[in-house]
DNA sequence: ATACTGTATTGCGATTATTGCAATACGGTT
DNA sequence: AACCGTATTGCAATAATCGCAATACAGTAT
């Protein structure tokens, strides 16, 4: 008997309805039939009288979910009980972190979670934010800081942490600078461009002068925002970064922000957060990591 | 968290020996290691402390053998507290039956069961015993009640329920009873057979004579026990079933039994016995059955 | 009467998890 | 140093689970 059971079975009891019970729960209302079946096999008593209009307990029913309520209770104090012991949550937590994220949120997150649960050994691994998600699928690492995917796979669970505007930037080393400076409308297919060589952030800017007709002229494509500032630092032409990532990078008195196009569908904003297994979210550590994330955004 | 888990970790802490604990269990060890595993990940602590030479439980194990002996109780109680309720358990049970175990064993089983779960729905149905583990595999039966099979397939279990010694037999009519009567050694190689057409019961004679160099001169082959009796009683040569059959049988004072022939390896008993998926242990009203059938067969 | 609506259930294909076997890792022992 | 005993892990096979779409079925509206 799984005590993810035992839930369905309380919420079902509450609203006595499947479809509404299997919402609030995030299933399908099939599973859910499938959930109270389950127990009912077991048991060998039906829980619920159907009768086609209208469901509620039957006897075994109310004995079940005296028990049910007890089961969940006692596992709730073992919780407690086991969190109040001395000694923290023991485990590894394998991180795998865009340079990005790394600089930007994930010291916001970590030194709290290190404080909270020592006993964790956390292995932290920098890499091209693109992989991200294959690190996670493949089981290379826990859990991922990064960008929202293009289109999260279905293991996998996100949690937006924080969004930034994409600004334009431009350096004062630029040929140009002083055109940029004046304020005037500017032909964005003649100014030369730094953009990303592929993932979502290129597509998206991609999307965005599309739609006003526009092909940017692109002077170099590189990979990693640090890259772009860099490019762009050097004078080569203008790049889109997160706002966030100027911020916190060596460039950010060096280099100006530029107001951005006119886009007549505006270049979204820069949505980073967590990302993990579905399976691993009743798991230790992570389910803490999870847990504290959630609490810190609020 | 599984139940089932719970009660891995129990047996566990208490031989606090990983080979040995999956052995009470009926579980190979890794898959001991990897319920223990999960317990551990889910709750975030180590349950318990390996040194590569003993195995024993941590300060976290401790708590959680508190808990979970309290919930092993809880699921004792309510299953209790069910049983004592005044309606019994409800459901189906589809039964497939050789027609010799219909005859011989089932009263006895179906009987007592009917008296303890009579919210039980029961279909039966009977059929070539050769058919019965395919009923069950694909779901069309329940249960079945038939001969031990030649091998088991592994989602099934298979619980012995009596064994019975096969016999040789003749009858008066036939024109050779005479011989026979007189008791003296016989060449099997000449005497006229009826015998299964197929299945278990044909390979195993089959081999008994081929193990003595001899090759039966079989008269007839058939399909099933009752049609044996038949043939041997219009007196179309002798027949080979087991002894509770013929007991059973409307031809019991017709038929008389012959010595068997001197086997070096000897004809093995009939073996009838329950049959079921491992899966439906669990399951009401299967596990009911088998319990019953447990307690009468001490 | 017939079509329609709301609700629980079931068939099915695809995805995940679990298992057991064999291989491995790692102390202690001969 | 080779060998045991024991827990764990890699891997391939097996089984369970999920969600979608189809179905069943009672009440309601047209």
């Amino acid at each position: 008997m799984e005590l993810e059971q035992y839930q369905h079975f309380l919420v079902l009891a509450q609203t006595l309805h499947y479809g509404q019970a299997a919402q609030n729960l995030g299933v399908s209302a099939s599973a859910l039939t499938r959930s109270i079946q389950k127990i009912e096999s077991t048991l060998g008593h039906a829980l619920f009288i159907r009768d086609k209009r209208s469901v509620r307990l039957s006897q075994a029913g109310h004995v079940f979910r005296a028990h049910a309520l007890e089961a969940s209770k006692g596992w709730a104090e073992l919780k407690d009980h086991l969190a109040q012991e001395n000694d923290s949550p023991t485990g590894d937590l394998k991180i795998f972190c865009s340079v990005t994220a790394c600089y930007s949120v994930l010291p916001d997150l970590l030194a709290p979670f290190r404080r909270a649960y020592p006993g964790v050994q956390i292995h932290l691994q920098t890499g091209d934010a693109a992989d991200a998600m294959s690190k996670v699928l493949d089981g290379v690492a826990d859990l991922t800081i990064t960008a929202v995917p293009d289109q999260l796979p279905s293991r996998c669970v996100f949690n937006s942490i924080l969004k930034t505007p994409r600004v334009f930037i431009h350096s004062a080393n630029d040929p140009d600078a002083a055109l940029y400076r004046e304020g005037q409308a500017l032909d964005w297919s003649k100014i030369p461009m730094v953009l990303p060589e592929r993932g979502l952030a290129r597509e998206r800017i991609d999307e965005c002068f599309a739609a006003l007709g526009i092909r940017p002229k692109i002077y170099a494509e590189v990979s990693g925002h640090e890259a772009i500032l860099a490019m762009v630092n050097l004078g080569f032409g203008v790049g889109v970064v997160p706002a966030l990532v100027l911020e916190k990078s060596p460039y950010h008195n060096t280099l100006s922000i530029l107001p951005s196009p006119k886009f007549s569908k505006p270049l979204a904003p820069y949505d980073v957060g967590l990302c993990m297994l579905k399976r691993d979210m009743s798991r230790s550590p992570l389910k803490q990591f999870w847990d504290l994330v959630l609490t810190l955004g609020r």
